[in-house]
DNA sequence: TTAATATTTAACATTTTTGTTAAATAAAGA
DNA sequence: TCTTTATTTAACAAAAATGTTAAATATTAA
C-alpha cells in the first residue's frame, strides 16, 4: 500500500477500511498493522494506545456523517432537490462504507456513553423545520418530522448495513444486490415524496 | 439471577442479554460469567470454548429470527392482517433485543462467512409471493417484492438498531424514543400499505 | 448410606493482545 | 559533511483473555 499521506494517516485509513468497509469490528492493532503493511509498534508510536486510535477513528466517523449532512444543506436547492441529493450522496457513501454507523453504535455501547452531539442545532434542527414546512405545504405525508427523518435514514442505511442478512435470506447475489441498491435511490424518493 | 433452567442455560441467556440487549459485542467470557454470577470455568465446562458458545448463540439468534417469521405465516390471516401482526411482533421483539441482528452481522463479517440459510424456501419465498399477489390486486405499490421486503425490515429494524445515533442527533430522550417506537407500528403499516 | 456422577471452584498454563524500551535507519537542516 | 530529528524495527514486558487440570462440593440413584 502506498504511504503518500504518511504512515500515521495510512494506519488510520487502514483502520477505517477494516472497520467501516469490511465490518471487522473486532480487529486488533496487529490486524490493522498487518493490513497497513507496517510494524505494529508504529500504531503506538503515532497513537500511543489502541484506545486513542479508536477514539480518533470514532470522532472522525462522526465528523464524516456531519459532512454528508452539511454538504447537502449548503446551497439554495428546493427541499425536493435537497432530498434527492441527500439520498444519492448518502447511499453512495454508505455503499462504500456500510459499517461506519455500526462502528459508532458498538463503540458507544462498549463504553456506556451516549453521544451529545452538536450536529443537532446546525443540521438536524433546520432539516426538521424544512420537513415540517413541506408537510404544511401538503407535499409530503403529515407526521412527526422526526419520524419522517427516521424513515428516511432507515430506508437508506439498513439495507447496506444488513446486506449479509438480506442477501442470505433472500438469496440475492452480490452483483444483483448492488444493482438493487442503485435502484433504491429512486424508490426511496418516491416512497418519501409521493407524486400525489 | 435465578438458575431455574440450569447453569448452562443461564450462561447462554446471559450471553444473549449482553450481546442482543446491551449491544456489547466485545464482551469476554469473563464479562459473561460475571454477569451470570458464575465462575468463568463453567463457560468452558459447558461450552468447551468461547468459539462454540458464540456459534451456539449465533445459531439460536438465527433460529429466533426464523421463529418470528413462521409465527406470522402460520394461520389463515389476510395479507393485510399478517403484515400488521408481523410489524407488531417484530417491533416488540426487536425493542427487547435490538442488537440481535447486529451480532449476527458482525460475527458473519468476523469469519468471512456468508450465511446459506434454509429460511428462504420455507418463509421468504412464500412471503415474496404474497407480496407479489397483493401488488397484482392493486393493494400496494408495485415494485420488486424484494425491495418491498427490504423497505419493511428497514423501517422496523433500523430505528432500534441505531437508537443511540438517532437519539443523539435528534436529541430525543429514552422515554420519548420508546413512545415513538410504539407509534411506528401504525406509521409503518400506513407507509407500506396505503389506504388508497 | 454410599458409591457414582454431575456440578462448581481454585490454581495454574497458554495464548493473544497490548504496551514499552532501546537501538537501527532514514531524512532534514546547519 | 555532520548533527539533529523523525521514522522504523526488533526485543522485551505486562496485561488480558482463553483454556486446562485437579480437587472440592453437591446431587442422584442403588
Amino acid at each position: 500500500m502506498v504511504k503518500d499521506k504518511g504512515t500515521e494517516q495510512l494506519i488510520k485509513d487502514t483502520a477505517k477500511k477494516i472497520f467501516f468497509a469490511e465490518g471487522k469490528l473486532h480487529a486488533t492493532t496487529q490486524d490493522i498493522a498487518d493490513a497497513a503493511g507496517v510494524n505494529r509498534t508504529l500504531v503506538h508510536y503515532y497513537f500511543r494506545s489502541r484506545k486513542i486510535l479508536f477514539e480518533q477513528v470514532a470522532e472522525e466517523a462522526l465528523e464524516e456523517l456531519r459532512q454528508i449532512m452539511s454538504s447537502i444543506f449548503i446551497g439554495k436547492l428546493s427541499f425536493k432537490e435537497k432530498l434527492k441529493k441527500l439520498i444519492s450522496v448518502f447511499i453512495d457513501e454508505t455503499s462504500a462504507l456500510p459499517y461506519r454507523e455500526l462502528f459508532l453504535i458498538t463503540e458507544t455501547n462498549r463504553h456506556n456513553q451516549g453521544l451529545e452531539d452538536q450536529v443537532h442545532d446546525t443540521h438536524v434542527k433546520p432539516f426538521l423545520a424544512d420537513i415540517k414546512e413541506e408537510m404544511d405545504k401538503g407535499n409530503i405525508t403529515v407526521m412527526d418530522p422526526r419520524q419522517f427523518m427516521i424513515n428516511l435514514f432507515s430506508l437508506m442505511a439498513y439495507p447496506l448495513l444488513a446486506s449479509t442478512l438480506s442477501k442470505g435470506f433472500m438469496r440475492i447475489s452480490d452483483h444483483e444486490y448492488i444493482q438493487m441498491m442503485k435502484q433504491r435511490k429512486q424508490l426511496i424518493f418516491e416512497m418519501i415524496y409521493p407524486n400525489k
